[in-house]
DNA sequence: ATTGATAATGAAAATCGTTTTCAATAATAC
DNA sequence: GTATTATTGAAAACGATTTTCATTATCAAT
């Protein structure tokens, strides 16, 4: 068992029984599913690999508790040009997320700095930026293998 | 009649065209907001404001459109937090969006230098990064001043 | 201008992902 | 243990988009 993981999968169910929710077995099953997944999922693959251990647990339930755990800032939905319906894990701090186009696997980066542009975007449009997305896609070293 | 869209208009007409596509009063009409537009639209929004001036358009006829003018790369789906379907005619050459997050406005910038980044990232994590997301949101000089 | 081939259209129906409703169940505080 | 009430799964409802299909309109060839 890696103790990072299962270390994040107790804060998520902490905060989420802080809030005041109840910690049931679906909502076990899907934070465990989250934490150790890779990959970003969509709500119906995450489905399918939460049936696998927790049979009976319906796609309502996962749909439900994405949203509990979105609010609570520890998912994010990712956008991608084939559509915006996959989760991760959100990132601790300020990071952006590296994305393999070919088999999905997630990375989080940090090291950007953005303020100079922002402050020559700011001065040429007027605008008082207040927010910013980056996102990198490419090939993990998995996939640049296998290509070649 | 402003020259810049007026030209704009023609050169995605013509676009249109040389795919082999039929100029017909619906696309005229659909070319002519989207062109015409400081804001990213929604399907249902950029129908009614077709409707005003050609009653009778159907909205398949804006999503067929929509699809046609994206294939193209003249236009593009802007991504946010709220969701995901609004349209943005697309940049020309590598320039990115800057999004009001008060009225909806959006204009395009370039000069983001993000090499190095890249560079540390690929190092770092391994990946092959082709392509890269960027997007600022703010405020608007018109809603900065609102707010005020 | 007329014609003919066929791309494009709008209306309706179908589809997809997601949300709502609701009665039954299960987690927590006492 | 018991009572309270959040959570659950199933089914129905929903909204956005896509598909189907018969009709219409564009455009290239006369
Ligand atoms: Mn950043
Ligand atoms: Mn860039
Ligand atoms: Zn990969
Ligand atoms: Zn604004």
């Amino acid at each position: 068992m890696d103790l990072f993981e299962q270390g994040m999968e107790n804060e998520w169910l902490r905060q989420l029984g802080e809030r005041g929710s109840r910690l049931t077995g679906p909502r076990r099953a899907i934070v465990r599913i989250l934490v150790r997944s890779r990959r970003a999922l969509e709500p119906l693959e995450l489905f399918d690999a939460v049936r696998v251990e927790a049979p009976g647990v319906g796609l309502v339930t996962v749909y439900r508790t994405l949203d509990a755990l979105e609010a609570l800032g520890l998912v994010q939905r990712i956008h991608e040009s084939g559509g915006c319906r996959r989760y991760l894990r959100a990132p601790h701090g300020h990071q952006h997320v590296l994305l393999c186009t070919r088999c999905g696997q997630a990375e989080l980066f940090d090291g950007d700095d953005l303020e100079p542009l922002f402050a020559q975007v700011a001065a040429r449009w007027g605008y008082q930026i207040e927010e910013h997305w980056l996102q990198l896609f490419g090939l993990c070293p998995n996939c640049r293998k296998m290509k070649a």
